[in-house]
DNA sequence: ACATTAATGTTAGCACTGTCAACATACAAT
DNA sequence: ATTGTATGTTGACAGTGCTAACATTAATGT
């Protein structure tokens, strides 16, 4: 048993991942994963100052998935049918945040101050940024503002779609019970109808 | 210094919903508001099995606010447009969500476990119901397969805005950066554009 | 090649947490 | 008055984030 791992931070960020997908976030310990890792319990402070920087790095791995699978979703349309790309992105969105439901609270958790963690700012900002170009190029003639603002609202109705959905399987008896069967059948012809760009 | 307190189970929900609202639901702890009513450090287990239904009473008394807020903001209208009216209470909504961000966020999250508590269930319906009630009124010819699609539809957009709008506001530097400025000067221009409902 | 420094890991411990079991007190009902 | 139930207390356990003090290894400069 040597005394140092190779490369601890990495094997404690998968480590956490694994933890976090599985578990959810909010039982990712410092301790249980350093365990994991065979390593002391205080080991995972020479890699990360607190907690939460652990935490951030996880979340990041978690927009790097997010904007990969967008990003496949996009190319499978082969860039003929701009709109098309579009409403692929938003399924490879919501399809995400349904089936890596702890990762995305992790993601969109309020107390992991994006500010402090230039990486993170770094790839939540790239995965925006496949939308904006998306978006700017079925509707090229929009203006900065514009296109910001179609994003944004794109984004927030994904989002929120994601959310709705979410609460409706967690509570079928509530009253957006209907809200699965409404929409995840069809998630594109609801984007679309939703007249949000088109 | 009597031995029963009362009514400790009230003040305990105070106590958190106060603590809630300054610190942040995940800085509630049990022994901490026992502590601020006087009582010892597990007093708080006759009358909460468990810390999450603290946590559930909580959540739901930020429903019931909610819902008188939006209601309110739709009676300021009285009944006349029935648009106006729609709009007020999503700028009502998101209102809160920008104000109460500590409140907002335990609403919504998700380790409360909605279907184990049939009041915070109620509590939450009946704001959805509002939404339902404004929009049937508006579109009565709706079936109420539509009507419930349409109010999903605006429920996300709203939600997710006042995801956008406290990630803005959290982080400047962000490719949303803008949003804030773009957004909360006219939210209700906003919605309308939105082409959401009209 | 060697000495020094920085990086990485360990041990011990603090203050805090949620939760439980066992016990004490007060109130309500018979 | 007695008995049961609701409520509150004490003490304890295992787990947490985090820090300080120390140990070991790897990297660096001369």
């Amino acid at each position: 048993m040597k005394y140092h791992h190779g490369d601890l931070k990495e094997a404690l960020v998968q480590s956490a991942c694994a933890c976090c997908e599985e578990n959810g976030f909010e039982k990712i310990s410092l301790r249980s994963i350093a365990k994991e890792a065979n390593v002391s319990q205080t080991a995972p402070y020479r890699h990360f100052k607190t907690k939460v920087d652990l935490l951030a790095a996880v979340a990041q791995c978690g927009f790097d998935e997010l904007r990969e699978r967008m990003e496949r979703s996009a190319h499978k349309t082969n860039g003929l049918d701009g709109k098309e790309q579009f409403l692929e992105m938003g399924l490879a969105y919501l399809e995400f945040g349904l089936e890596k439901q702890n990762t995305y609270d992790l993601m969109n958790h309020t107390s992991i101050h994006f500010g402090d963690y230039p990486d993170l700012i770094a790839s939540s900002e790239a995965t925006f940024t496949l939308l904006v170009n998306a978006v700017s190029g079925i509707k090229p003639e929009l203006s900065e503002e514009e296109l910001m603002s179609e994003c944004i609202k794109a984004w927030a109705m994904i989002g929120g779609l994601v959310a709705i959905l979410r609460k409706d399987s967690a509570n079928l008896d509530s009253s957006a019970g209907r809200a699965r069967e409404l929409i995840k059948k069809d998630v594109k012809k609801f984007l679309a109808q939703a007249d949000i760009l088109f």
